[in-house]
Formats: C-alpha cells, sequence, structure tokens
RNA sequence: GCGGUCGUGGCGAAGGGGUUAACGCACCGGAUUGUGGCUCCGGCAUUCGUGGGUUCGAUUCCCAUCGAUCGCCCCA
C-alpha cells in the first residue's frame, strides 16, 4: 500500500455513514424543534479572523492551525472550530439586522487542529455546532444546554456529565486574573513550565492543570466564583435556576476554565461517564462570548454556543452500547441466466427503478446459484428469475426468499405486480 | 511536542534467520447440467507497513521512517 490518507484523518466507509446519517438526521430534527437554522460557511477562513476571534494566547492558534498562503499571497486558515466562522458570517452578512431576533443558527462542519492523533482525536474532525446570536438573556444559555443534552439524551446516551462555571463579565474576570497572579507568583518556580508561562498569558488555565492539581496552593487559589460582580452572579444563578426548571442535572465546577479567550459568563462542558471510554472525554463544550462580535468588526452583541464532537458522540453510543437501528434489505435482485436474458434484465431493472423500486443485479459474471447467494448476503426480500425459457414464454419468476414461494409473473405486469407486493405490505 | 506498545492475505491471527508463510472467517468454483441459508471437496499472500543495513541467506536481527494505539499537554 502507498497511498495513504494523510495522518489523522479517516474514511467514513459505507457501513459506518449509515451512522452518521442516522445522528445526523436525528440531530437536525431536534434543532427543528428548537428552531434552529442552519448556516454553512467557508472552510478557510483569513487567518485574522481565527487570530483575533479565537485569542492569541490559545493553544489553538499558538500550534494547531493549518495556515497557508495562497497564489495571491493571502494567509488562509482551515477551520480550527465553528464559533469564529459563524460570528464572522454574522456581521459580514448583517443578520443584526434581520426581523427575527436572535438569531438561532446550528452547523455540521469539518474542523481542522494539526494535533498528534489518538482516538477521538483527529485532525480532521467532524463537529455539530449551535450558536445564538443577538440576546443576553440567561434562559437562551438554558436552551443551548438544552439542546446539547436532549441530542445525547434522545439518542441513547445516559451515562453523562454535565459542568458549568462562570467566568464573569469583563469587570469580575480582570478582578480575578489580578488575584490569581498574586496568588500563584509566590509559588511560580514550584509549578510546572506550562503554568508557568500560563501565569503570564492566561492565569485562569493554571486552575485547570492536572500536573499541578495536588499542588498545596491549588486548594487555597481564589475562585472566579468569588470574584464575580453582582450582575454577573445574578446571572449565573438565573441560567442554574432555569437548569432546575427544567430538571437538568449538572454540577458547578469554579475551575472550568475553556480554552478559547472568547468566552465569558457561563461556560459548559458535557462529559461521557461511560467504562473504557478512555482518557478522553469530553463530548461537548461551549459558552457565552458577548466580546466576539464586535472583536470581529460588528455591533456589541451578546452570543452564546458549543460544539458537539461527531466522532466522539459515536465513541459514546459504542461505550454504552447504544443500538443504532440501520435500515438495511434490498427489495429486488434480479437474477438472470444467459446473453438474451441478461440484455432483458439490464433493460428490466432500468424500468424498475424508474418506477421507484429498488433493485439491483449481478454484475460479477456468476452462476445462478452465486447469484442467489449473493441476493441472500443483500436481505434481497423478492429475487427475480429470469431465464430462457421465460424470455421465450414472456414471464418472470418472482420468488419471495422468507418463504421459499414463487409465483410466474407476465413480464407486461411485473411492475404493478412487485409494486402490489412491495407496498401491500406497508 | 514528549513517553510506552504495536504493524503478517479482505478480516482475525500463528510463526521466528534457511529451499512450500499455519489456522479460522469471508470470498470464488465444484458435488447440485437454472434457484439462497446446512454439508463435503478444491482454490485464494512471488510475500510479512516502507526504506536502508548486518548476513551466504531476513518476514524473523539492527537503524531510520511512516502509520495505528495508549498515556501526557490540550481539546471536540
Amino acid at each position: 500500500m502507498e497511498i495513504k490518507a494523510p495522518r489523522g484523518t479517516a474514511d467514513i466507509l459505507p457501513k459506518d455513514a449509515r451512522k452518521w446519517q442516522y445522528v445526523e438526521s436525528n440531530i437536525k430534527g431536534i434543532c427543528d424543534n428548537f428552531h434552529y437554522e442552519e448556516i454553512r460557511t467557508p472552510l478557510f477562513e483569513h487567518t485574522e479572523v481565527f487570530a483575533r476571534g479565537v485569542g492569541d494566547t490559545t493553544d489553538i492558534v499558538q500550534k494547531e492551525m493549518y495556515t497557508f498562503e495562497d497564489r495571491g499571497g493571502r494567509s488562509l486558515t482551515l477551520r480550527p472550530e465553528g464559533t469564529a466562522s459563524v460570528a464572522r458570517a454574522f456581521v459580514q452578512n448583517k443578520l443584526y439586522g434581520e426581523p427575527s431576533q436572535p438569531v438561532k443558527l446550528y452547523y455540521f462542519a469539518q474542523m481542522f487542529r494539526y494535533e498528534r492523533p489518538q482516538q477521538g482525536r483527529m485532525r480532521q474532525l467532524n463537529q455539530f455546532g449551535v450558536e445564538v446570536l443577538g440576546s443576553a438573556d440567561p434562559a437562551v444559555d438554558a436552551e443551548v444546554i438544552d439542546l446539547a443534552m436532549t441530542v445525547y439524551k434522545q439518542l441513547g446516551l445516559s451515562s453523562l456529565k454535565l459542568v458549568i462555571n462562570s467566568l464573569g463579565d469583563v469587570e469580575s474576570r480582570t478582578n480575578h486574573r489580578d488575584a490569581l497572579i498574586k496568588h500563584f507568583t509566590p509559588h511560580k518556580d514550584e509549578l510546572c513550565k506550562d503554568c508557568q508561562s500560563r501565569l503570564e498569558q492566561n492565569p485562569m488555565r493554571v486552575l485547570d492543570c492536572k500536573v499541578d492539581r495536588n499542588h498545596p496552593s491549588m486548594n487555597t487559589a481564589p475562585s472566579i466564583l468569588d470574584f464575580l460582580n453582582e450582575e454577573s452572579k445574578e446571572y449565573f444563578e438565573q441560567v442554574k435556576s432555569y437548569l432546575d426548571l427544567m430538571g437538568i442535572p449538572y454540577e458547578v465546577d469554579p475551575n472550568l476554565v475553556r480554552g478559547l479567550d472568547y468566552y465569558n459568563h457561563t461556560a459548559f462542558e458535557i462529559m461521557s461517564e461511560a467504562k473504557g471510554f478512555g482518557a478522553i472525554t469530553t463530548l461537548c463544550g461551549g459558552g457565552r462570548y458577548n466580546g466576539l462580535v464586535e472583536e470581529l468588526g460588528g455591533p456589541t452583541t451578546p452570543g452564546i454556543g458549543f460544539g458537539m464532537g461527531i466522532e466522539r458522540l459515536l465513541m459514546a453510543l459504542e461505550a454504552e452500547n447504544v443500538d443504532i437501528p440501520l435500515e438495511d434489505g434490498l427489495d429486488c435482485f434480479l437474477v438472470s441466466l444467459g446473453e438474451g436474458s441478461k440484455k432483458e434484465a439490464v433493460r428490466l431493472v432500468h424500468e424498475l427503478r424508474q418506477h421507484g423500486i429498488q433493485v439491483d443485479q449481478d454484475y460479477q459474471g456468476r452462476k445462478v446459484k452465486a447469484q442467489f447467494k449473493a441476493a441472500d448476503r443483500y436481505k434481497a426480500k423478492y429475487v427475480l428469475v429470469l431465464g430462457e425459457d421465460e424470455l421465450q414464454k414472456q414471464v418472470i419468476n418472482v420468488k419471495e426468499m422468507a418463504t421459499g414461494e414463487q409465483v410466474e409473473v407476465p413480464l407486461n405486469q411485473l411492475i404493478n405486480t412487485m409494486k402490489e407486493k412491495l407496498l401491500g405490505g406497508k
């Protein structure tokens, strides 16, 4: 084997593609219920969209982007996440001027991140995401979380944990940041190398560190929740109360810090607790980003959304042994034998299909027995047998595979007979 | 970016420096001159991820490289 798919990419073969179709159509149905509309944005954007939107200090921008120059010398980047692109589209197309507000959007899209692949982490990954722009109602935060949880529940997952936190508004965050720097600086030398630089760039993320999680200074570190000003505190309380009203259980984790710079107020993550799921447990992550649209040149517009990994969703379904109902089975398989009947078979298959009947035939030059085997393998409901004898009499044998019963049908009545048989059962 | 494990037919998997690379599944053909699911018989890897080295000889040893996987960082 010479040519392989690039590292961190994968082919989705027919057997799996069916699962994807199932998951996607279910999710689309849920989006419809929640009254969200689809948006499709380009696969790549000007690098600036992500550098400004996602934030220069983030891992994504610093080391994970697929950035390239096109022939016109523009710096472009394959999208590493969905929110910045959607916000850009919102600004560019002036969706803030639409009469229906807020603008509630969803997308299915491939994302690209240059990372070391492992199970559940690909360089090209698929996300379902949702963004609501134009409302600062905490009920929207709750709705977005509800949507994500509904997707998982409706697909049959149960071992889930919803974790939420508030990062507060700009004022709360700034005060907390100062307090963190003051708290950790005396211990700086004892922290891991990553945390030493985090302390300068984004001190909140020190709290998230797994290496230093047992350092004594962690327990005594100032919590963001103590730094929320009245308004932020009230906002968070309302989000939680709406979740309570909907009966959605959650856990507040003051150390939950999302990796992207644009988040404020509500941040949340949904994790799988299924056994044997491995090290990667995050299925979905999101939060509020009230400054992002402005950052990208639009009017001050609040927003909230999440990204959900489809690969990880499928892994979770697997881990919880959820059955995915896959329709298979073929309506008809036409078995032909001999030169003359082969010609008539090609014509007949065409005609049956024109009438909306699902049918296939042999293209491997197989013997009759092997053609039947193939029909069996395809789980064909009916096998249509056409040989020289039948052709002579202008008939065709229709065999029902489940019962083994076979009837002779005049060729000119085949279409009607099959329509009757196939629709009669429904 | 760092560390561990691994890489043999379509799939699962044995082997271990020496003229024929087990076995199981799947597939194809025959027993059954035009009819599936059972049974029996036969066929199916000039080749052991790729490149180089050691050797009279390598799939087996060594190095590199690519890929998968697990963990770390981080995230979907």
